[in-house]
RNA sequence: GGCCCCGUGGUGUAGCGGUCUAACAUGCCACCCUGUCACGGUGGAGAUCGAGGGUUCGAAUCCCUUCGGGGUCGCCA
């Protein structure tokens, strides 16, 4: 062995023990005579004495030592003079006095500061990213991550849970994100695909009887990324047999709880979780993910505005859309500018503008003299005070309003189907501007009763919410024949802080459940058998109910580290355009290669004219 | 695919039409320094401003294109 002791491990009660070392040069301070040396290793520093007059020979090594270096140091630990002690680093009481010190390696100076947390360039971090690795915050993200999946092992290992491994090399999704595609060399011209997710697996898992499986799965999605989103991710991914809807959520609130105390103690996590429905989310708060650490809720002012003047308001209403706003407490004080970086906000999301109402007296006594707005002409004192009234304003709140047209396709700007989102987005904003979130609370929350299907305008027909295996909510089975889309599901989210954490549901185990959703969704009986043959097969062969969740594990991590962005929790992360910059992944192929599998490439332009 | 932001010595920033023969901090190099811990002191090297084109007497600064990175909407069963 290199080393006898880690130098993050010395404490005091090491004093008078004869060491060896081994690690980079953090830092080092050279006072011409005397040699400091933070010597950094995976479990953290330790500071490194070489004195000329004790060790000449390792003084002159640790004189051609620079940062980064890697060193092997011989010493002895003992306690720092009396005034010297730092009780800024858990090693500070003590210090390793060097008989020996040889340098294993040089090393260049890296093109970014190891040593402190500053703000690079994040093209540099990827590229080089063994030394943004080396860096304490990158180091200690890595590390949690390892706990908190060897504690989601664990603790489902004590429940009786089997982990079991799927295939990798898969049959392509029909429907959902875009697959990955490998092509078979044995099989020329037919596919894999890598999973999107182990769902058909799993359930077939339950038909084989296992009833409690689970497994640290990866997953594959070729849709654009976002901070929260890579195109290989990894999730827990869990099916139980014989269960409900509760007995999952107790189960994953037990972990979720059970993570939050093994890995982040000083974080407020409020308990027993919430769970709302997914109607109620979005009627109060605009989102499938809300962050509740907040209020700001929505407010339907849709009824109110039906005998206005004021067009905007008033045809939004006529037309079946909706008008909605948030009142914001003591937001009569926003400047113009400040409301107009609001109004941007939510024209980002479709909303054709925001209408604000300032109130600088109590709803009882308003006049037009404790209105501000640049609508109150339009909609009257009388009008200003019940909105004020429904959103529950008083003298110095303001009131933001957005509107949205009924009767054309819900992603339209200007549609009311912009109107929640936009409001999403003003309500996050303002949280923001008016720091509202608590950043040491993780407010978890489950959402419940998602809707089975939605309509898709461009294909025109019926899409899975969540996926098509979704079993339908018993009170709503006469509904899916005449009004599919208020059908709900078995089917919920966990979020938390505005993040969705993870997505489950009881299943369909029948066989004939199951072809009436494929029905639904318009799969054909021919496609039903070509693509799904198998898992309709497996429900006749005695499947029991089962039900399963699949949190992220990126998305979990990088929660309990509060980091905002999932790159910073993968150890080897790729670009917004799914290139690994360190290994310049994706590459062309040799022709030979391409030839092999009998693959013949598109010129670029023919590929782009499509 | 749409919209938005960014790209200046190794790193982080400033400069936003002539005063830029590009500034500051830090890092780096050399010398001095025996108790520092973001050690200190003195001196020095180091970027033609992502790339290409254009406007102009003159461009890091304005315009267009392009590449790369990021945010967001669509998308993500």
């Amino acid at each position: 062995m290199y080393k006898t002791h880690y130098c993050g491990d010395l404490r005091a009660s090491d004093a008078g023990t004869d060491v060896v070392l081994a690690g980079w040069v953090h830092r080092r301070r050279d006072h011409g005579g005397l040699i400091f040396i933070d010597l950094r290793d995976s479990r953290g520093i330790v500071q490194v004495v070489v004195n000329p007059e004790d060790a000449p020979e390792a003084h002159a090594a640790a004189s051609d030592a620079r940062g980064e270096y890697v060193l092997r140091i011989a010493g002895r630990v003992e306690p720092r003079r009396q005034g010297t002690e730092n009780d800024r680093i858990p090693t500070g009481a003590i210090e390793v006095r060097a008989t020996g010190v040889e340098i294993l390696n040089p090393a260049k100076t890296p093109p970014f500061y190891i040593n402190e947390d500053a703000d690079i360039d994040e093209q540099l971090r990827l590229k080089y990213r063994y030394l943004d690795l080396r860096r304490e915050r990158l180091h200690n993200n890595i590390v949690m991550r390892h706990r908190i999946v060897a504690e989601i092992r664990r603790y489902l290992t004590d429940r009786g849970f089997i982990e079991i491994e799927t295939p990798v090399l898969a049959n392509p999704t029909p429907e959902g994100a875009r697959d990955y595609i490998v092509p078979s060399r044995v099989h020329p011209g037919e596919f894999y695909a890598l999973p999107q997710s182990p769902q058909q697996f799993k359930q077939l898992l339950m038909v084989a009887g296992f009833e409690r499986y689970f497994q640290i799965a990866r997953c594959y999605r070729d849709e654009d990324l976002r901070a929260d989103r890579q195109p290989e991710f990894t999730q827990l991914d869990l099916e139980m047999s014989f269960v409900e809807q509760s007995d999952i959520w107790d189960l994953f609130e037990e972990l979720y709880l059970h993570l939050a105390r093994t890995v982040r103690p000083d974080l407020n996590v409020p308990s027993p979780f919430p769970r709302i429905t997914y109607a109620d989310a979005m009627r109060r708060f605009g989102s499938d993910k809300p962050d509740l650490r907040y209020g700001l809720e929505l407010n339907d002012f849709t009824d109110l505005v039906r005998e206005t003047e004021f067009a905007v308001f008033r045809g939004a209403a006529d037309s079946g859309g909706a008008v909605e706003g948030i009142c914001v407490p003591g937001g009569a004080e926003f400047s113009r500018k400040e409301i107009d970086a609001l109004t941007e906000t939510v024209k980002q999301l479709g909303a054709r503008g925001l209408v604000s109402i300032a109130y600088t007296a109590g709803m009882e006594a308003l006049t037009e003299e404790s209105v501000r707005s640049p609508v109150l002409k339009f909609i009257g004192v009388d009008l200003a005070r019940r909105l004020g009234e429904r959103a529950g304003a008083n003298s110095g709140d303001l009131l933001l309003i957005v509107a949205g047209a009924g009767g054309m396709p819900a992603k339209e700007p200007g549609s009311a189907g912009r109107v929640k989102p936009s409001l999403d987005a003003l309500r996050r904003a303002l949280a923001q501007k008016l720091d509202l979130a608590d950043r040491n609370t993780l407010q978890f929350a489950f959402v419940v009763d998602a809707p089975l299907v939605e309509w898709n305008d461009e294909e025109d027909r019926w899409d899975a919410v969540h996926h098509l295996f979704t079993s339908v909510h018993s009170d709503d089975l006469h509904l899916l024949d005449t009004d599919p889309g208020s059908v709900r599901s078995n089917a919920y989210d966990l979020v938390c802080n505005g993040w969705e954490l993870s997505s489950g549901s009881i299943r369909i185990h029948r066989r004939e459940e199951q072809v009436r959703i494929f029905e639904l969704l318009g799969i054909i009986p021919e496609q039903q058998q070509e693509r799904f043959g198998h898992m309709l097969e497996a429900f006749e062969y005695g499947a029991p109910p089962h039900g399963g969740f699949a949190p992220g594990i990126d998305r979990t991590v990088a929660i309990f580290a509060q980091e905002t962005d999932i790159r910073e929790m993968i150890a080897f992360p790729k670009t917004k355009s799914a290139s690994d910059l360190m290994t310049n992944a994706p590459t062309p192929v040799d022709p030979s290669v391409l030839d092999v599998l009998g693959l013949q490439l598109k010129p670029r332009t023919a590929r782009d004219g499509q």
